[in-house]
DNA sequence: TTATAAATTTAAGGATACTTAATATTTTAT
DNA sequence: ATAAAATATTAAGTATCCTTAAATTTATAA
């Protein structure tokens, strides 16, 4: 049987390094939600198992081994999302807290077979990659912040930061979503606050909106 | 967060129950692969937490609010169970074990949009039925086992059982399934064996094989 | 530099769901 | 009716993954 508790944790710790986050102690607890003293008992498990490298007080790695099964709970994490989103229909603020419970009880012949009904996707309903099985992962091409796109440019939404569905409700209302054409009309001096273009309709968001929202090519 | 355990044995409670076997503690032993003195631990619990009726020494039964959590978990499992039937494509072996994991970890609003999907399907992939959301039970209509169709007789399978995936295998092997028509061409005297036709072609089972197959209109 | 704050670990303990071994009770067969 | 067998329970203990409180180490800032 999967140990659940142990694919979380690989979880978010590959997911904080994808974004070069170095991970320690507080990050995972919090992430988590539970107890710092929780996550110390887990990472010397993690690491006794050999899928972290850890010392006390120091920041943790994936191991090689953690890395690979690291990037297998994720794919199953992401696949899991798109099948939902665009098979079973359930919009993008819905799908992580699913997924997230769904990650840990499909066999590798299902994973497989969802991947292969959505014709092997390389992103999920946010823009996230999805791993391949080899733990490669996909780019997205000219990807930036939209926070760092120029007064004037227009570029296309490719992902948006999924850890707060309040923030995916709110920014879909707006009409963002993946492959949207969005143009920074105007940057404002006073809060940083940005008048951005959208279905030709133009909306003032803020910089920390703008910030967890990213374009591409 | 749903209670694994609890839910397991409320299902497998809930279906010895359905099928009039008393239930007692060395039956779910066997069925859940655990030891006597576990569910022993856990019959305690479980009626301590009113779900069941429990003394000492004696048969148990569900309460009737354990009866309806147990029908929930069933009705998710089966609705999984057709869904990955129908809408993923895998065979009848290979649902069960699949669902067994899904049914714990999918929010109600999924098992409901499934069940859309599904358009409301009264029974799963071996013709078990799915308990409505009122815990009501859909019946076939001149249900009766193959075991029991007499000699000439046409009837068409309705349900087979499901607990053995090889059982499942031998009999889709032949050409048994869901609504197919099945005759009874003779009953052999000396190993009380029966000779069917099916798909018109004629196969001989044994009276267990006709035991675990079941008929109806 | 040094005091204070923040982060991390250790220590002790709890809940859950198992295990095996010993004991108690019920069922079955003679 | 009684002995033997089967079933069920109790007792003691284990593994996992949490908790809070206390102790330790590192980071920050005066
Ligand atoms: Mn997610
Ligand atoms: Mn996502
Ligand atoms: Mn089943
Ligand atoms: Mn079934």
């Amino acid at each position: 049987m999967k140990n659940i508790s142990i694919e979380n944790y690989l979880g978010e710790i590959y997911k904080l390094e994808q974004r070069d986050v170095r991970v320690k102690t507080n990050i995972l607890a919090k992430k988590m939600d539970i107890s710092n003293a929780a996550v110390t008992d887990m990472l010397k498990k993690l690491s006794s198992n050999g899928l972290i490298l850890y010392e006390r007080y120091k920041n943790i790695q994936l191991t090689k081994k953690g890395r690979n099964y690291a990037a297998v709970v994720v794919r199953r994490h992401r696949i899991w999302e798109i099948f939902l989103n665009q098979i079973v229909g359930l919009p993008w603020d819905k799908v992580h807290d699913e997924a997230h419970r769904l990650e840990h009880s499909a066999s590798d012949e299902l994973i497989d077979r969802l991947e292969e009904m959505l014709d092997y996707p390389e992103f999920d309903p946010h823009g996230d990659p999805i791993p391949g099985k080899d733990g490669s992962i996909p780019k997205h091409k000219g990807y930036l912040s939209l926070s760092k796109l120029e007064k004037g440019k227009i570029a296309k939404v490719v992902r948006v930061n999924d850890f707060d569905d309040k923030f995916l409700i709110y920014i879909k209302q707006i009409g963002i979503k993946l492959d949207r054409k969005i143009k920074v009309v105007n940057i404002l001096e006073f809060d940083n606050s940005l008048e951005v273009k959208i279905n030709n309709k133009n909306y003032n968001i803020s910089r920390t909106v703008a910030e967890n929202i990213f374009v591409g090519d």
